[in-house]
DNA sequence: GGCGGAAATC
DNA sequence: GATTTCCGCC
């Protein structure tokens, strides 16, 4: 099928959008016009056409099985115009995902695969209103609060520009997430948060926002690339799975569509989940829409935060997004983990390299020297500074395993993650003042994956629930026996604010 | 089946 | 940089 190869192999006048350059690349690949298998793969799962070859899985929120293998390496082959394609290739690209955490394997599930929408969604969707209701670290994700505070912006290329300028938006999108460095630690002070849920009070977190982003734009405005607006989002309803992210909106009409500008300025993550339909599949264009349904992301995305809450997630999850707010206390966690979360150990990941180093030289304790490096702490505490956590792995695979661990009974290094990460826990959103508390709150709980029940977590003391998870977990690493300067050894993973986000999270504190 | 290193490719 | 290809290992 060469016919279908040329590099882009954009629609172009072939019925489907004209998609801009960017929608072909993300970040990090900038130049590449290719269409990334994740995004492939996302396609794949919209239509309906392919649910026998791959479809979203029952119960758990963008994971989906790869029902054909073969098919889908063939269409991925395809579209690649890699004949020999084949699954086992394939699974090695999508295991290069596991790193950076656009996907990770479902343990015990032949083929199936989950997406990690907290990495793909999240940085694009800054507007997200959330609920104050307790004192978040900057990292924190995007959290929805009780009641659908999904306001997505009405996306209809005709409508008036007084509405959601997809420009501004985009801005936005890069101001909230990018630009760290230059402005970060001033954002969360600057920004009010974003709260409850109206449109006007949508509008009003993207000019906040957007009017930040005149500050962060002369500094990365160079980087940006055109900020456009696909009509990805023009019919709502399309995706029939109820069970993908992307699920028809319950709500009626626009209103209740995820209706999101996708812009390319978008710093945080080279994984930027700005789908857009890949145009190698002709079939695809003439539904080129994501709509999602906010009550399931809403869940999703919660129990996608408590978890990184809970498990240390890399903040790099978190786009600092200054009106997020996050309940610290709201997410649980088991109770026989909830006494000593506060901060936990975290060996270096376990890549087979270490687990065989680790098997062979170094039985038990971390008090032996690991034969390469002085006494390595082995702690895993991320940081949240400016810099991509990214390149602070091996934190990465093993963050994205043990969330996997949790569910299933696990390989050589459940001792490690079997007590240091135990799963999250069932989050429970105090009741916001717009919605239906007891409701939402239920809602919420019955989230599946990371959310087994458990007790309340251990009572903090006021002060200390309105102080950044973050910060709090820097007192108590502080005040933790053995604690380390963080530093040391490049090998300490701060989980907390960088010394700079510490200083930040001290002074809002 | 799944993982991940390594080198090659585009 | 994102795969693709190959491969040994579990």
């Amino acid at each position: 099928m060469k016919a279908g190869c040329s590099v882009a192999e954009k629609p172009g006048g072939g019925g489907g959008y004209q998609f801009p350059d960017w929608a072909y690349k993300t970040e990090s690949s900038p130049g590449s016009r290719q269409i990334q298998l994740w995004h492939f793969i996302l396609e794949l799962l919209q239509k309906e056409e392919f649910r026998h070859v791959i479809a979203w899985q029952q119960g758990e929120y963008g994971e989906f099985v790869i029902k054909d293998p073969d098919e889908v390496a063939r269409l991925w082959g395809r579209r690649k115009c890699k004949p020999q394609m084949n699954y086992d290739k394939l699974s090695r690209a999508l295991r290069y995902y596991y790193n950076k955490r656009i996907l990770h394997k479902t343990k015990g599930k032949r083929f199936t695969y989950k997406f990690n929408f907290n990495k793909l969604v999240m940085p694009n969707y800054p507007f997200i209103n959330i609920r104050s209701s307790g004192v978040v670290p900057q990292s924190a994700p995007p959290v929805p609060t009780a009641s659908s505070r999904f306001h997505f912006p009405p996306l209809d290329p005709h409508s008036p520009p007084s509405d959601v300028q997809p420009g501004r938006f985009s801005a936005s999108s890069l101001a909230a997430s990018g630009q760290e460095s230059s402005n970060g630690a001033d954002r969360k002070g600057e920004l009010p948060e974003l709260e409850d849920s109206s449109a006007a009070d949508w509008r009003r977190g993207v000019d906040l926002l957007s009017s930040r982003s005149a500050i962060a734009g002369g500094l990365g405005h160079q980087k940006r690339k055109p900020d456009i607006m696909l009509p990805l989002f023009s019919r709502p309803g399309v995706y029939p799975d109820p069970h993908s992210p992307f699920a028809v909106s319950p709500l009626p009409g626009r209103g209740g569509v995820l209706n999101v500008p996708i812009s390319p300025a978008l710093s945080l993550t080279p994984t930027i989940f700005s789908y857009s339909p890949s145009p190698g599949l002709s079939p695809f264009t003439s539904s080129s829409c994501f709509s999602f349904n906010p009550e399931e992301m809403k869940r999703y995305l919660h129990s996608q935060a408590c978890s990184v809450f809970n498990y240390h997630l890399s903040p790099r999850t978190f786009p600092r997004y200054p009106g997020l707010m996050v309940p610290p206390l709201q997410c649980q966690t088991h109770p026989e983990e909830s006494a000593q979360f506060s901060i936990k150990l975290q060996p270096p990941p376990a890549g087979r390299k270490n687990r065989e180093r680790a098997e062979s030289s170094e039985p038990s304790g971390p008090g032996t020297a690991p034969a390469t490096a002085p006494v390595p702490p082995r702690i895993k505490v991320e940081p949240a500074s400016d810099k991509d956590p990214e390149s602070l792995r091996p934190s990465g695979r093993e963050e994205e395993r043990f969330r996997e661990e949790g569910a299933v009974p696990s390989r050589t290094t459940e001792e490690e993650k079997g007590t240091v990460f135990a799963r999250p826990a069932a989050p429970v959103w105090p009741p916001g003042p717009a919605s239906s508390p007891s409701a939402e709150a239920l809602e919420v709980t019955d989230d599946s994956e990371d959310r087994p029940g458990r007790e309340p977590g251990a009572p903090e003391k006021k002060e200390d629930a309105l102080m950044p998870p973050k910060l709090r977990l820097k007192r108590r690493w502080n005040g933790a026996p053995g604690a380390r300067e963080p530093s040391k050894s490049g090998r300490v993973l701060w989980s907390g604010p960088g010394p700079r986000g510490l200083a930040t999270a001290a002074a809002d504190a």
